[in-house]
DNA sequence: CGAAACGTTGATCGTCATCAATGACGGTGG
DNA sequence: CCACCGTCATTGATGACGATCAACGTTTCG
């Protein structure tokens, strides 16, 4: 869900301490500010450095679906320099971000020159993957009550909260959808009958969504 | 959909022509076969050299969710050597295939020291991360008419037919569900009533899902 | 022996009931 | 004005049950 990689963090530091930081530079977006867009195509190469942000898609019929949201470290416009198409989501600030800026082609020269970051994109990719098919797959075989839950879990686990609407396209559903699936868990005290806090134990959940049918 | 990599195929033929071929078998499977399983380690990358797979997760509830199908080209088991972790999805033979079983470490020494093979396992991750996303995306937020109907186009396309369980799993509903969407299709005349031909052109069929609402 | 009759099985579909999720509209309270 | 919720109606999708039909092998009888 709210997805980060020290590794990578880590990484660009020593790159931008190092002297062959060519073109690289710190860009700043201030919140709700959509710095990459679907269909076009991205000159940089971002990771984030500090500050929450969203990837979604837009369907044609003007809904949005986030598939995750990215946190410090985490890389973005890497898909489209490695397979040179046009981007295929949105990324859009939720917080103030700064994130590192590298040119496309630089990027391009880095990854195939540089073992370490080629192994950090590998292993971030291969990331993206399991936690895209672990989701797709129990959002199409599990009810909404079921995601919303996962996903309230998660938060608590990463200890960040999310806008409604943003949960809710998250899930998929609209914002009354969203409140309606929250009333739903806070009868079966799941829920606290204020805001969003879970009322159990990690291991009573985990349990609850294991014997979920 | 049907996913194919006629480069990293002949990449792979290359690769048995030379002589550091070390370790690198020829395997088969008879249709049916299930030869990665979700949760455990496997000891081989595989490259399919023939046939046909699907790739699935079993959910604890028993629904099986299709993510893919794989053919000629298409590589297996690679997320578990770059991210060191048990197997995401389970990997069975819908045909009679034969793969090129490449030892885990053999694979992971490749993929460090062959410049080719790593620019194709980039692309090859890439695009898959492009495709599940894409298809999350429209089947949380279209129904199921809409994602049977994508799913006709891309058989047509592919010039391939799945079987009625097989494209259900893909779905993720039963083969009830699916006769019955497929029915609502015949009665809007863009399926024959007969089989699962598609009665429209090309361009009209883009054109309906286009507008979709 | 061969043909008709029978039973089994699996795939499909009609129907009815139910559940899950949404849309619309209006009301309430900050 | 906006966030939230109660309510009612509707749609989307599923589950259950039974009927039908074709395919197939086996049995039975002339």
């Amino acid at each position: 869900m709210l997805r980060t990689n020290e590794q990578l963090l880590s990484y660009m530091e020593r790159l931008l301490a190092g002297e062959q930081a060519g073109g690289i530079t710190l860009a700043s977006f201030p919140p709700g500010r959509r710095f990459i867009r679907q269909g076009e195509t991205s000159r940089y190469v971002y990771v984030i450095r500090e500050g929450i942000t969203k990837c979604y898609i837009r369907e044609d019929n003007g809904k949005d679906y986030i598939f995750e949201f990215l946190g410090k470290g985490e890389i973005t416009g890497e898909l489209e320099v490695i397979r040179k198409t046009v981007c295929l989501c949105n990324i859009a600030a939720i917080t103030a971000v700064t994130a590192y800026a590298i040119p496309a082609d630089v990027f391009a020269v880095l990854l195939r020159r540089d073992a370490e970051l080629n192994r950090l994109v590998l292993e971030e990719l291969a990331t993206r993957i399991r936690q895209t098919c672990v989701r797709a797959s129990y959002q199409q075989l599990y009810p909404i009550e079921y995601g919303l839950l996962r996903l309230l879990m998660l938060q608590a686990e990463a200890q960040v909260s999310f806008s409604k609407k943003d949960m809710a396209d998250y899930l998929a559903i609209t914002v009354r959808s969203f409140n309606r699936t929250i009333r739903q868990l806070r009868e079966k005290n799941i829920v606290s009958m204020e805001g969003l806090q879970l009322d159990m134990s990690a291991q009573e959940l985990d349990a609850l969504l294991r014997r979920w049918e």
